[in-house]
DNA sequence: TGGTTAGTCGTTTTT
DNA sequence: CGACTAACCA
């Protein structure tokens, strides 16, 4: 096996004298490196793969190493092998050790939308604007380890004395719920780890070996996981690389790299330099934009793939034309090059900026995947059903229980639910406890409290229920008994209504294999979830479909030919970001995009778009005018010349015909 | 109590 | 232009 790989790559997978730290360049085979050290800790290092963690980012990430590693050895080796994201790990560890913060271990996990309605309760206001920005800056001060009260003391304005008190009314609104947030998976293991030395040496003797993936975009939090974890032996080896550090926003810390060396005196620096990716051409633009960076570490990216074509920069009149473009492009490409669908990749800064492309891609039946973006359990339909089930595994799960009382109506207003919120807050107990509390049920008026009562009895026999049938069955009989289909008929117009349904459909059956094929029951399915950004299991590589991702989501994967879009002043870099200094960062995603390609790269901008209903001009990315002169190709206003002729969609039709005829 | 409607507002990135 | 909300009516 390690014949396959070149001496830099050998040399990591082969270290194992202490802290190793792999600067692994985009597309120098670092996800191969770690599999392959997997591999070889278990077969040659004779070590056991229950004590081995390997850490990514996401859980698509996550997945594909774990069957990558599945092709390099046998099933019943890796037994007990850990291959999860962060936040799964701490989840994994505060369910086993919830009970010494003070949480049961059936705890909720918490989304952001939950999380934004506490906080928009306790502010007392809808200023989504205000809401978010409170929402971040406690994620900020939970990511940096600050408690509540030392936020309180903290506090140097009348404004942060304001926001750590929500802060604290929050974490006490979390706790009565039996919930956690995402930063809390991290943190709160964090804590246990640091005030008790028992559980922390149950965990380093359970995970000997950590790996992680991605390690400039860790936060300060989890390095401390890391390093709490690995203290003793310093057995980890990191893989990362400062020019694709783009989690900032979300408190990642570059620094975290430097401070390596700092606390691992013995630290081994590995450079993977050779790119396995992108033609030269491809590699050479990355190189000059990223040029423009400062550099943390020094390192030349190369490859042997060959020269490739130039990169082409086009300017469009508008967001319309510019997706009609790259349809057109793309069918045409496919057509001259006999490629496939799932070859061709279309990556933006902004979610919204898919809509777009989406209208021309189904206008010229070009089949795509969007990755990204909303998730398939944050559509309405879906998270009403997750209410119910949520509300089964954890009965304090006040959020759960108001969607799932409301939806469908069964005659709870919102009179009601608040005398029955008030009631529990008052007793400090969950909606759920109070509805059979004595001193309630005199509070309202029985045509009132009846529904109440049914629907808690109804959540208790599925509580029942649920550990001891399969998951699928109850599933279904719940939709069955709420009759969600009638529901979701009822309020929609039928078409909407039949695509909700089949999404509740795929849902039920994806919860009936995860409970056939895992062995779950539907309680420990809902506990994960919330952590869970992408249908598993969906075999993507199967369909043959165009791929659509932000930048962001991008990060890890490779397509052949790539269309990088909205290259705009305000949009990449992004305006905010502009505003706040940032310009590295979003030089770093310009970066990632560029290196996703292997053969051909297309990137596009609009001269003027619409925005808010204005047409507004719009300036090229000040990134454009970095990439080297000789390795691109410009038509539009950057080469002097008029804006690309804009293609209507019959015109498009016809220059597809007239290619097809060509070819036959 | 629940659904409809007319007005408002404004577009980063995600575990 | 379109999503999302707050007052309004049945």
């Amino acid at each position: 096996m390690l014949h396959l790989l070149n001496p830099a790559q050998r040399a990591a997978v082969q270290y194992l004298d202490g802290p190793c730290l792999v600067l692994a360049g985009a597309g120098s085979g670092k996800t191969r490196v770690i599999t392959q050290k997997i591999a070889y800790l278990i077969e040659k290092a004779g070590m056991d793969a229950r004590n081995i963690a390997a850490i990514t980012f996401t859980n698509k990430a996550a997945r594909e190493m774990n069957e990558r590693v599945g092709h390099l050895m046998d099933a019943p080796r890796l037994r007990g092998l850990t291959v999860s994201t962060f936040h799964s790990l701490g989840m994994r560890i505060l369910r086993e050790e919830a009970r010494h913060l003070g949480y049961k271990p059936q705890f909720s996990i918490l989304d952001s939308a939950d999380a934004g309605k506490i906080i928009s309760d306790t502010l007392g206001t809808t200023d989504k604007q205000l809401i978010r920005s409170a929402v971040s800056r406690i994620s900020t001060l939970k990511t940096d380890r600050i408690s509540p009260d030392r936020a309180i003391l903290m506090a140097e304005s009348e404004g942060e004395l304001h926001l750590a008190r929500v802060y604290r009314i929050y974490q006490d609104t979390l706790m009565a719920y039996q919930a956690v947030d995402f930063d809390d998976l991290i943190r709160l293991p964090v804590d246990l780890f640091e005030q008790n030395a028992e559980v922390l040496k149950k965990w380093q003797q359970r995970l000997r070996y950590l790996l992680i993936d991605e390690y400039q975009d860790t936060n300060i939090t989890q390095y401390l996981m890391v390093k709490l974890l690995t203290d003793i032996t310093g057995q980890f080896t990191a893989v990362g690389d400062d020019d694709q550090s783009i989690y900032a926003w979300r408190g990642a810390d570059m620094e975290n790299l430097r401070k390596l060396q700092v606390d691992f005196p013995k630290l081994h620096v590995i450079k993977l330099e050779q790119n396995y990716r992108s033609v030269a051409r491809i590699l050479k633009c990355a190189n000059a934009v990223i040029a423009n960076n400062p550099k943390l570490f020094e390192k030349t990216l190369w490859s042997d793939l060959g020269i490739g074509d130039p990169i082409q920069v086009v300017e469009c009149k508008s967001e319309e034309h510019e997706a009609e473009l790259v349809a057109m492009k793309l069918l045409a490409h496919k057509f001259e090059a006999n490629t496939s669908y799932k070859d061709y990749a279309i990556l933006y800064r902004g979610n919204h900026q898919a809509r777009i492309i989406e209208t021309a891609l189904r206008t010229h039946k070009i089949p795509y995947l969007i990755s990204g973006g909303q998730s398939f359990f944050d559509r309405a339909e879906i998270k009403d059903v997750l209410a119910y089930l949520r509300l089964v595994a954890n009965e304090n799960d006040d959020p759960a229980f108001i969607r799932a009382v409301t939806t469908p109506k069964r005659g709870v207003g919102n009179i009601t639910l608040e005398r029955l919120g008030a009631y529990a807050a008052d007793r400090q107990i969950s909606f759920f406890q109070a509805v059979y509390e004595e001193g309630f049920i005199w509070q309202v008026q029985a045509t009132q409290y009846e529904p109440l009562k049914t629907f808690c009895d109804f959540i208790g026999r599925l509580q029942y229920r649920a550990p001891r049938e399969p998951a699928g069955q109850v599933l279904n009989e719940l939709l069955e008994a709420i009759d969600y289909e009638t529901w979701l008929y009822d309020s929609d117009e039928p078409k909407p209504a039949e695509g909700k349904w089949k999404n509740v459909l795929e849902f039920v059956q994806w919860v009936t294999r995860q409970g056939e094929e895992k062995g779950k029951d539907l309680i420990e399915i809902v506990q994960t979830i919330a952590l869970i950004t992408m249908l598993e299991g969906r075999d993507e590589e199967d369909v043959d479909a165009l791929k659509m991702s932000t930048l962001h989501a991008s990060k890890g994967l490779e397509y052949p030919h790539v269309f990088l879009i909205g290259c705009e002043e305000d949009i990449l870099p992004h305006a905010n970001s502009i505003e706040g200094g940032m310009v590295e960062e979003e030089r770093r995603l310009m970066y990632v995009g560029i290196t996703r390609a292997q053969r051909t790269l297309t990137i596009t901008y609009c001269g003027k778009r619409k925005r808010a209903g204005e047409w507004q001009v719009t300036e090229p990315s000040r990134f454009l005018k970095e990439l080297p002169a000789e390795d691109i190709r410009v038509s539009g206003r950057l080469a002097g010349g008029k804006p690309e002729q804009a293609i209507s969609k019959t015109e498009g039709r016809a220059m597809l015909a007239g290619l097809l005829a060509k070819l036959s």
